[in-house]
DNA sequence: TCATTATTCAATTGATTACTTGAATAGTCA
DNA sequence: TGACTATTCAAGTAATCAATTGAATAATGA
């Protein structure tokens, strides 16, 4: 047994999704594709890379397995690899929150709001679609939400909402979410909502999370 | 809200734990100190680097708030920063093991005895342990030891097991455990003992993992 | 006080990294 | 077939990183 290079060699592999996850574009692209599949040219956009560039990232996490790859027409489809890469980039996030200072600085400066908007915890809103005491409002875009979405949710992504409000029951309370705890269409639409005197609050974080919990979802 | 920017900057912290998490050596410390402090020499002997470089790996593992100093006298004991820090790199593990083709590789190769070994997953040893049928063996160094160790386990380092046999009730199963699935201590007790004719087995993977799961653990 | 020890700092080396640019590949559609 | 498009590849630049070395700090004990 060379036991010590193994475990070596071992950590070193490890260390290779380390690397894949220090760069924050690249968390920025995972979070997007916990949301569903994209193009290249559909992340480039909502990343603001270039499309080399996002290619390129693409291919890093790809190496180490962190997303797949389909080939269909023209286009190349990338998505996360499975359900424990969401989670690795969620507790990834709760050690940033629980042991950076420069994390809560800037979640203090700009979601002054998270205090203030009173997210609603995934269990507590279950509880209440049961009842259908609550709307569930997907803020996202329409492609995200096809490819799935907490079930009985309807979907007006942000950027329509002002014009679509009169497909938002008024008598029930709202319940926005979006894309995860650091998205922000969730904050907006609250806002909005709450301009227009309606009840409105936000999901504590967002699909994939909802998702990862077991709880009910629905696609297309 | 100059939203855009606040996500970026963010995920652009998130990122830096990522780096820190970059380093096979460095993963190896976490994995060191997840047993509770330890100091720079000490770490320095344990990963077989130099202590100016240990230093420095230490120090940017604490840039990022995964680890935090204590000093005392002379020394500076180092320490993870908390639970989060364990269970995040215990993720890093689980995603690796399910997506790296390479770490399976290295597995297979090293730990082809993780087939024949049966390991004993943690809630059964606790099981067994509250009836009385089985002896838990701590084989890690006793400074490990002391800082915290399955609840009823007894101190035999693999380095003195077999000059220590005579301390192993021969009557009943020994399940030995260390630092971790992947460290070896625990494989080559087992190798020793059933040497020696005494039924043993290894505990699934090592005291952080017990203690992150709410099981009996004491000290001292 | 001085010698000793553990740790950190600073400067240097060579190796990676992110991003850009422009060309190459592979699939589609006329 | 040829024009077009999405993606990838390859080369180059500037910036960042790991590890080494030797000096600087800070605490101890004679």
């Amino acid at each position: 047994m060379s036991g010590h290079n193994f475990k070596s060699d071992l950590f070193e592999q490890f260390a290779r999704i380390g690397k894949a996850l220090s760069s924050g574009k690249r968390l920025e692209m995972l979070e997007f594709l916990a949301q569903g599949e994209r193009s290249v040219e559909q992340l480039s956009n909502l990343t603001g890379l270039s499309v080399a560039n996002t290619s390129q990232h693409l291919q890093q996490l790809r190496r180490v397995g962190l997303v797949t790859a389909r080939k269909e027409g023209l286009y190349v489809h990338y998505r996360v690899a499975g359900d424990a890469i969401v989670r690795l980039v969620a507790t990834l996030r709760a050690v940033g929150e629980e042991h950076m200072a420069e994390v809560d600085r800037l979640v203090k400066l700009f979601l002054d709001s998270k205090d203030t908007l009173e997210p609603v915890p995934a269990k507590e809103l279950w509880q209440r679609v049961k009842q259908g005491l609550v709307t569930v409002l997907d803020v996202r875009p329409p492609e995200e939400y096809a490819q799935g979405h907490i079930r009985g949710a309807i979907n007006v992504p942000v950027t329509e909402l002002k014009k679509r409000l009169h497909q938002i029951p008024a008598d029930q309370e709202v319940v926005a979410y979006c894309r995860g705890p650091y998205c922000l269409l969730a904050y907006e639409a609250v806002q909005v909502l709450r301009k227009k005197g309606i009840k409105a609050r936000r999901l504590e974080d967002g699909y994939p999370e909802w998702r990862l919990r077991g709880l009910p979802v629905e696609m297309g």
